[in-house]
DNA sequence: TATGAATGAGCGTTCATTCAT
DNA sequence: AATGAATGAACGCTCATTCAT
């Protein structure tokens, strides 16, 4: 039954979100994310043809999941500044909430193969698409200055959150990420007038 | 004799820069560095403990390197924003005249576990001091503002120069590194006035 | 199925003994024992932990096979005369009609690390408990000697046995070892009595 | 120099022995041997062809010792008795004023390959035969039994000192080796008449 | 669909021995 | 005689993937 095939599907992402966070990437063997899923290792390959499909889906499900609620919040802003701010206050504020992901994602996912790489890449893209789209209203809205480098620009404001998260996780989460986030905006903004 | 002794030490190193950004962390195995290198395996051990002590050497002593010529370039910077300016000129145009440093250190190194992540961090540590140094300087000289962040500013600035030069490795290299120094430290002037 | 994985368990012992005796205990790769027993490598870390857990298994159930014989056997015994000639008996005969057991246990499970040294002493414990109940007997029965060191004459007994069959495997067993018995236990019971 | 090169092969034995005892047989590789006897490893292949002949040596030249001591103190035994109480007095007391040497010949040195076992059994032959001498004048002394198997009888013997030694070793020396000579002889002293 | 026993390629590291100096 | 840097063969163990049931 196709409920029954998604949910052994979402089973194994969770169980595979879990073991990594508690065992690190390289401590994740598939025998171990079977046994967190309560399946049989070779079901897992009914789900996902190579190990690191798991890993990519988790990518996708996961963050494609926070590229939505970025697209859904931005839409009601009256402003590019506004957008801005906003997309800055779900990216730190959805990855403080939910730190296995943060730190799957952010550290343990880091440490894999060009494939995955380019695979985390092209989940990534999307959301630098939706910084550049901000960019380029705040350009047309005059709020941003004309001879910005949109191509560049995306790339200094989504580097700069991914480094201020990575971070903060490293710390050990010694303060609050939203707390960084009026400071970080206001950065961006006096970089972007 | 000393020199030989060096000469090996180097001639390591520099076979497993080669080795690394021809095939990638795990497709570089001992005994391939070892014949780039034109020494027996056993030999590598003669000089590094482990197979990551290659890996933390080389961050140390290529990245370390970096770290001595950026202090002395900065030396003689008659202002914060002169300073700065010369980090982002030199940290974009040393890796692109060093493509193999460059893929390895941003893309290959960071595929390995925490012993070596963390050594990393170390290396990559004083580089970061650096910044909050110039920042610092630029809050006292009043060219910066004075409600600067200087613990979060220090990331912003480092993860954006990161991820460019990641981006600009992954995107084929298509185009200039250098000239993307200008805009940068453009944007991060007027974020920090 | 049970019956099948007992069958691989006793497969792979049965092929370690084989490739132990024809080859030595430094000339018996796991590959090698792997092939005898026509599994693949791996399969026989499903069975054992690590290549010593083999050489432990090998003697606690081959030997542990022995000393429930020895046993078995004493329990019928009417005096503890008849009690030691049993086990001497049996000591010799067993080993004498499994050479391939008896080389492995005596010549080559000898070169072996203070680990396994240590699990085959667990193993021969309980035969040397057999000999020294069976001294304690021949005391109460006031046919040995009131005055028998007890601890010490078990050592005296166990270690001529041993010594007798490795000297009977190193001479390249060129006479009866069952021939040696009598001999044997007339030396010991004028020493106990 | 004779005498010089004599210092360095005794020099190197003494080592061996050391570092043996401490280290245990797998942990004394020829740089660890090298450096005890404070020569360069390159030097030990000057006195020794192979790793294997030091350990030879030094059974040869200790043990050796001990057999010439056991044919000096026989010499002077009024009677068979007499002569076997020396040899097992000698044997175990030696051996207990030498727990370096008891360690390394009853425990370290077993875990060897069979070419260094076959050499070890050529230097304990001349002592079985002393205790085979011995036995042969007994009898001709008519004051052990004419109907002894003499060949049998000596392994006896020397499995039963060679077990009552390595036994005392592995309790952890708890008790005085010499303190069981007096019962071990009329063990044997029984077992003969 | 689901199982889990079986597979076997792959690799870091040690250390006895050599040999140019 | 002495050095010690260099050699390179050798091997236990892991784990992603398969497939008979």
């Amino acid at each position: 039954m196709a409920s029954r095939k998604m949910d052994k599907y979402e089973l194994i992402l969770e169980a595979a979100l879990k073991v990594i966070a508690e065992n690190g990437f390289h401590g994740s063997q598939i025998s171990k994310i079977a046994k967190e899923a309560g399946v049989a290792d070779g079901t897992i390959y009914l789900y996902f043809k190579k190990k690191e499909d798991i890993l990519i889906s988790l990518f996708q499900e996961r963050l494609g999941g926070l590229i939505a609620l970025f697209h859904e919040s931005v839409k009601d802003s009256a402003s590019a500044d506004e957008a801005l701010r906003t997309v800055c206050n779900i990216h730190l504020s959805e990855l403080e909430n939910n730190v296995n992901l943060a730190y799957v994602t952010q550290i343990e996912l880091r440490q894999s193969n060009l494939e995955l790489r380019v695979a985390i890449g092209n989940v990534v893209k999307p959301y630098i698409q939706l910084i550049e789209h901000i960019l380029e209203k705040g350009v047309q809205e005059q709020s941003f200055r004309a001879d910005l480098d949109i191509k560049l620009t995306r790339l200094l404001i989504f580097g700069s959150l991914d480094e201020v998260v990575t971070s903060w996780l490293i710390s050990g989460r010694k303060y609050s990420l939203i707390g960084q986030v009026d400071k970080t905006v206001e950065f961006f903004l006096r970089g972007l007038k």
